[in-house]
DNA sequence: CACTTGACCTGTCCGC
DNA sequence: TGCGGACAGGTCAAGT
């Protein structure tokens, strides 16, 4: 499911309803969803939130005393927090596009009590996980180690991706996916991104310029920060903190929109397989000729 | 070594 | 309707 403008959206919403909050109990439904030990369950029972960070497509909710819980999501992970107050504090209760009134459901896979407030962890094909950690070695150890710098980090430009992305042969939509390269983008906002900058997604990563990189980071953000302001891309299960879905795809110029014209100039959409991930692209606005 | 493919799972959709 | 197959936002390990 998500990448990087679903998860600093659901980071954003977490970040704000989770601090100072106490974790009471942990349900575990699915427990290879959260392998852990009753030593390590009870370790973290009793502890405050402190805030939750993200890293690339990741996720760590940070406790109090030097423990975090690691969380990805994969392709169909949730965290939704339920707070049955404030069905009563707000009056009129959940947007009708919210899935929380049905929680639990068949796809949850671990509950984390705050006193009254639950967070959901649901995950239907079962793919992500959680994993308690040191917050001290979050970062370095084996979770989150090897990623690329992120997307939006303002440190990185044009020629240090070039860099980066060195003299590999691969399609330039594998390199785009590789996280160690560039932490953050999956295969939406990959083919957005290229459309974008007419590069066809076979194309040869080195064949392209510098200048080339430096487009497409500009244009992996510009479609990312609009996403972001959209509240993410909803294809199937996608949902934020607060269950609410994204409306980015509305806007998405060839994701999903396979055999439809192109905005730009009409021709049909094609399908191909790139990466091993299915890849849409206008023919006529990304040639392949380099 | 660089790169690609299968596996992990459940659910949905499409063609016969 | 039923059934098989392909496909779905990600990432590893194993294969070529």
């Amino acid at each position: 499911m998500p990448e990087l403008p679903e998860v600093e959206t659901v980071r954003r919403g977490l970040d704000r309803l989770l601090p100072g909050r106490r974790l009471s109990a942990i349900d575990r439904l699915w427990p290879k969803s959260f392998p852990a030990g009753d030593s390590e369950l009870n370790a973290v029972l009793g502890r405050s939130v402190l805030g939750v960070r993200r890293l690339g497509k990741g996720l760590l909710i940070d406790l109090e005393d030097g423990l975090s819980l690691a969380v990805h999501l994969k392709m169909t992970g949730q965290l939704v927090l339920v707070d049955p107050a404030s069905q009563d504090r707000f009056g009129a209760g959940h947007p009708s596009d919210s899935l929380v009134d049905s929680l639990p459901d068949r796809s949850t896979r671990v509950v984390f009590h705050f006193g009254p407030v639950q967070l959901y962890f649901n995950d239907q094909r079962k793919f992500g996980w959680i994993k308690l950690v040191e917050t001290a070695r979050a970062l370095e150890g084996e979770f989150f180690s090897g990623l690329g710098p992120d997307t939006l980090d303002p440190s990185l430009n044009g020629p240090g991706l070039a860099v980066r992305a060195g003299k590999r042969r691969s399609p330039v939509k594998a390199v785009l996916l590789d996280q160690k390269v560039l932490a953050g983008v999956g295969n939406i906002y990959a083919d957005e991104a290229l459309f974008a900058v007419g590069i066809h997604p076979l194309t040869p990563a080195d064949r392209l310029t510098t200048e080339d990189w430096a487009r497409l980071l500009a244009a992996l953000r510009q479609v990312m920060n609009l996403s972001l302001d959209l509240g993410g891309s909803t294809n199937r299960n996608y949902v934020d903190a607060e269950g609410k879905r994204g409306a980015y795809l509305d806007f998405a110029q060839v994701y999903s929109r396979a055999g439809q014209p192109c905005r730009r100039c009409g021709t049909p959409l094609d399908k191909i397989r790139a990466a091993g991930r299915g890849t849409t692209l206008c023919p006529h606005c990304q040639p392949l000729n380099r």
